[in-house]
RNA sequence: GGGCCGUUAGCUCAACGGGUAGAGCUCCGGACUUUUAAUCCGGCGGAGCGGGUUCGAGUCCUGCACGGCCCA
């Protein structure tokens, strides 16, 4: 049969547009555009501007809501009129009615159209409103027989017109991709999106009310960085054209948060992006959300307060609540517990230290499956096996305490054992959200521990730090003892809104780009 | 970077040992003055991209793209 032939010939090449054939081989998604287009055309026939200046709201929808919320009977009319907008997500046509629902940062309302209020103009213009659009009305507010509180309106506006169809009204949105790639789509549509970033707004905002309320200043450091510090982690690399210089985005902002507690801002914080240059996984995005706060005269015991305190008071505010959607209580007093004793006890190796032969902590590392590097020191080790054995299996809030000296350069020795700093971190459902210590004010010591990540860098690791002599030479002007505090605030919304992956507290996630 | 998995209509999902791909919602036309995913009647619409095997591929092989999970 030739007929296949030629239809499959014809579907290999570009056909002409306005070619009959073509037509007919048009997409589903073509032809719903092409609709919301023809609605377009004969809007503006009828004198209706599609994208108007502005309309003018008399209430938000939640407030039409709140202020009639008990009020009104079903069936009653009130004889206030408002005007309300939101995005068209729903509509119901009856015949000489037509329930529209608006929705609007999260809240919802009727309009109630009745062919006998809006004219019959009006309400035959309604057939050219589509699912997506931006809409006004204005009009009484009313309760329906069936007791929905909705607005009867006298007028209908059309705010903006949409052009690409909405998933469905009912199973929504849920391919991962187009929901991180077309953010808008996801939030119109998906309710869970909304409350998630609800809830991410609210731990920032309380997060910032907390620490205000402490006498916390908060401030702005720079985000380009000549030399990038204060983290252990590969920076993207920029350029400044006019001052012909490679610049960093920044890993972390500490070292500048610390030049500013050295000039006498002595309790200071940020809050904002970092970037590191490594994979994406469920828990890594290349930038990220964190929270430093310095507090001169205070030490990491201080800090751990502190950190429970801003912790439990976010919880409060973002969901109203201690304990977690996945059943992690926050309340109360969280234990604090060396690093070395976890990690005794997961080896069953009480006798382990961190002066042990660097080749006996390697042996049980290879016991323990986790794979040793040439210059990794006992400490490194240690933690390594920390790592693998014991932090994911910390689901309560637990401060893992006294971090070893090698892979934390920039935290104050212990008072009572050099081999360990004054530096715990907090972990929970097995992941870390903080990082503090007892900051190292000291010069000479700094100066050591920058030379000694330098060559850990010209050995090879290329996270490892370089020497600051800006950052060295403030540190020379005296700094006060001081504690410092980074917080993960993505991985800190992750656990209070009960959700598995970083993308999905994050609005626009990075992605490979399309194509 | 490596391994495994996925990609079917605008959305959410099916089916089959390789033989003309189904449903619901959306959309279009019609009925309807109290809907709540309204309902009823009728209709339109589809295999990520490129090779290969085969009489015949959405299904088997392969390359690519994007995504997911795990590992590094």
């Amino acid at each position: 049969m030739t007929d296949g032939v030629e239809a499959g010939a014809a579907g290999g090449s570009q056909a002409p547009a306005g070619d009959p054939a073509a037509e007919e081989e048009r997409g589903r998604a073509e032809a719903l555009r092409e609709e919301r287009r023809a609605a377009l055309a004969r809007l503006r026939e009828g004198g209706v501007e599609p994208y108007p200046v502005g309309w003018r709201p008399t209430h938000r929808l939640g407030e039409v809501a709140a202020a009639w919320a008990d009020r009104l009977e079903p069936g009653e009319e009130s004889g206030e009129e408002v005007a309300v907008a939101g995005r068209l997500v729903l509509v119901r046509r009856h015949g000489k009615l037509a329930f529209l629902v608006l929705r609007d940062g999260g809240e919802e309302l009727q309009l109630f159209c009745r062919r006998d209020v809006l004219g019959a103009e009006a309400m035959a213009a309604l057939d050219d409103l589509d699912v997506g659009d931006w809409v006004g009305g204005r009009g009484e507010v009313v309760r329906t027989r069936k007791g929905e509180l909705s607005v009867q309106p006298t007028e209908v506006a059309l705010l903006g017109k949409g052009l690409e169809p909405l998933p469905d009204k009912w199973h929504g949105l849920k391919d991962t991709e187009v929901r991180y790639r077309r953010r808008w789509v996801d939030l119109t549509v998906n309710a869970e999106s909304r409350r998630v970033f609800a809830i991410r707004a609210a731990v920032v905002r309380a997060l910032r009310a907390a620490l205000d309320a402490r006498g916390f200043v908060e401030v702005e450091t720079p985000m380009l960085h000549p030399i990038p510090g204060g983290a252990a982690a590969k920076p993207f690399v920029t350029h400044h054209n006019a001052l012909d210089l490679d610049l960093y985005l920044r890993i972390a902002p500490e070292l500048y948060l610390k030049r500013l507690v050295a000039g006498g801002m002595t309790r200071v914080y940020e809050l904002g992006r970092v970037f590191r240059n490594e994979g994406l996984s469920p828990r890594h995005n290349p930038e990220f959300t964190i929270l430093e706060t310095y507090e001169a005269f205070a030490d990491y015991r201080d800090v751990m307060d502190l950190t429970q305190a801003l912790l439990q008071q976010a919880a409060e505010a973002a969901i109203g609540a201690t304990v977690t959607p996945g059943g992690v209580d926050l309340a109360g007093s969280w234990p604090r517990v060396p690093l070395l004793d976890l990690v005794r006890e997961a080896t069953g190796r009480p006798d382990l230290a961190y002066d042990l032969e660097r080749g006996e902590v390697a042996a049980l590392c290879g016991e323990h499956g986790v794979p040793v590097e040439q210059g990794w020191g006992t400490g490194k080790l240690v933690l390594e096996l920390y790592e693998k054995l014991v932090e994911p299996t910390l689901e309560a809030p637990t401060f893992v305490v006294d971090y070893p000296v090698e892979v934390s350069p920039l935290a104050r020795r212990h008072r009572d054992d050099p081999a360990v700093t004054e530096r715990f971190e907090l972990i929970i459902g097995g992941r870390e959200v903080a990082n503090a210590f007892s900051e190292l004010t000291d010069p000479d010591d700094q100066r050591a521990r920058f030379e000694a990540q330098a060559a850990a860098r010209a050995a090879g690791d290329e996270e490892a730090m370089v020497v600051d002599e800006d950052y060295l030479e403030a540190m020379a002007f005296g700094m006060p003892p001081m504690g410092g505090l980074g917080v993960g605030v993505d991985r800190l919304v992750m656990l209070l809104a009960g959700v598995e992956t970083i993308r999905d507290v994050i609005l626009f996630p990075t992605l490979r780009p399309r194509r």
